[in-house]
DNA sequence: TAAAAATACTCCATAGGTATTTTAT
DNA sequence: ATAAAATACCTATGGAGTATTTTTA
């Protein structure tokens, strides 16, 4: 068994195709279909069930997948934690981030990470939670941020800070002359939500029947920006988080209100714990965030 | 980069001689020259310091070394999971324990094992918790037992149980009449301890001191048994766990006393996170100790 | 100068390629 | 009948061996 054997493995059982599998991986059908044959044959399991139409991974197959998928994520990291030079960064690194966070902490983050580490590129990714823990475990980026406690095993996080959530509602709302807002009134108008797939509406919800507050509820938009114009056209509320404010402030017509007590969502950094460069480009990032006017070399 | 270079790599390490661990490898010396020398290349960076007495690991070299084992042993418990029988173990499954609960469990749960698991073989290994965790984590032991709280992210734990300890005194002791002792007490003779290897050691230094119990202490014996021969013809006092009793019931001149509130241990089971066949066993042993007398086939 | 690692050179096992056959829908 | 994996067979890369050289304590 090499690495090799692994890689074609989890190529075909990605791809569920030998053909397709052996030209993603840059040699001939037969030449990987011998490799996979010959892997089966040392571990004496079988791991995939040919057809002619299809390719089926087996029960032990699956297992022995995802173990070989950590043993090349193992090797990667081994060769990039060897390279790695003394209290640097790699040249470029990725760091993903979920839709209610990326579009208020990019562009900060981007020019004091710039000041910080000149010499690595920072890219960015935005992913809702399960999509982003996903690719931080399968390696694809480096290191997250989001908003929900993680329960891999296989990741570690760092603590960023705690965001006080506001409630936004048309300008001319009654709650505006008030100024404070209590649990209570989000029960009063139609609050508006995110689709499932964002954490942000379960933080929400959470915090709704933790003060027990029901109410009309709609959840119709994919993003901050569109749950503002439907709180503006459609005389609703909403709670968003305390980063979007500024960017929001831009649409006339809405206000956002503090809420006592206040909502929050803890956001945190999510790195492979084997990850050398993971963890150090989450502690970069904290730094950034935490003390974007330091100085720091890379 | 392959298995087997790794394999070359960390076991120069371990030898610090290219010629023994090219004989270790059962290959050439020139051979496992060879592939280390392209594994450094390929790598770009030095791993190993040559001169013609000496092989040092560099400080990047440690870091490659430990997680080449940890892909070697990942590959190991790759094979071991995909051939391991649906809810059976291994032909033959290595389990450790400290030397203050080895003798007396080993001789029981061998039976017990036998009844639950005949196709399978158990084999024992007695070492202190040092050497037990280090033995688990680079899998030369799939589980073991001991009485420390683990701190090593590699390792999972199954409690086994809460087990009290008691006080050992010379048959005449006047402590013996009065059949109920204090904590207290423990400070008016001399108490007699293991040497600082055992853990059993600390656990009864713990318990005095939380209980303001100085005195007379002697740090000699390396086993319970030696503990027990030295209450009797010295005339000290010593802890011993509950497990132990029985055997030291041969053992005249000695009465066991029951303390109150009572210093207890608790005994766990730790094995790899990775290794199924760690956990299995580690369940198998359990089921073992809480429920002997239960039917399970292997 | 002696022990040990590196190098030179030869050999062969095995991964890879092309062409073809088998298999299952 | 056809798409896809398996097989046959040839090629070539690279890992292994032996012999020798280089290095440095």
């Amino acid at each position: 068994m090499n690495f090799r054997d692994l890689e074609y493995l989890v190529t075909v059982a990605k791809l569920r195709h030998f053909g397709k599998a052996a030209e993603a991986c840059h040699v001939s059908q037969s030449a990987l279909s011998l490799q996979v044959q010959k892997l089966e044959r040392e571990i004496g399991v079988q791991l995939l069930e040919r057809t002619n139409r299809s390719v089926v991974v087996t029960e032990i197959g699956k297992e022995v997948v995802r173990r070989a998928q950590e043993l090349l994520q193992g090797k990667r990291e081994l060769v990039d934690a060897a390279r790695l030079p003394d209290g640097r960064l790699p040249e470029t690194v990725r760091l993903g981030a979920i839709p209610t966070i990326a579009p208020y902490l990019f562009a900060e983050l981007q020019t004091a990470f710039r000041r910080h580490f000149p010499s690595t590129t920072l890219l960015f990714d935005e992913a809702v939670t399960e999509q982003l823990v996903a690719a931080v475990v399968n390696g694809e980026l480096e290191a997250g941020i989001l908003a929900t406690p993680i329960d891999d095993t296989l990741l570690d996080e760092l603590e960023l800070f705690e965001e006080p959530f506001r409630l936004a509602v048309p300008s001319r709302h009654p709650l505006v002359r008030k100024g404070q807002v209590t649990p209570q009134d989000l029960g009063k108008d139609q609050l508006l939500l995110l689709k499932d797939t964002h954490c942000l509406r379960e933080q929400v919800i959470g915090f709704c029947s933790a003060h027990q507050v029901a109410g009309k509820r709609q959840s119709a938009a994919s993003s901050i920006a569109t749950l503002l114009v439907l709180v503006r056209s459609q005389g609703g509320v909403t709670l968003i988080p305390e980063m979007a404010i500024e960017s929001s402030n831009k649409l006339t017509g809405i206000r956002c209100l503090p809420v006592e007590p206040s909502p929050t969502r803890r956001i945190r950094l999510i790195f492979r714990k084997t990850s050398h460069v993971g963890r150090r480009l989450a502690e970069a990032v904290r730094h950034c965030i935490t003390s974007p006017e330091g100085s720091k070399t890379t």
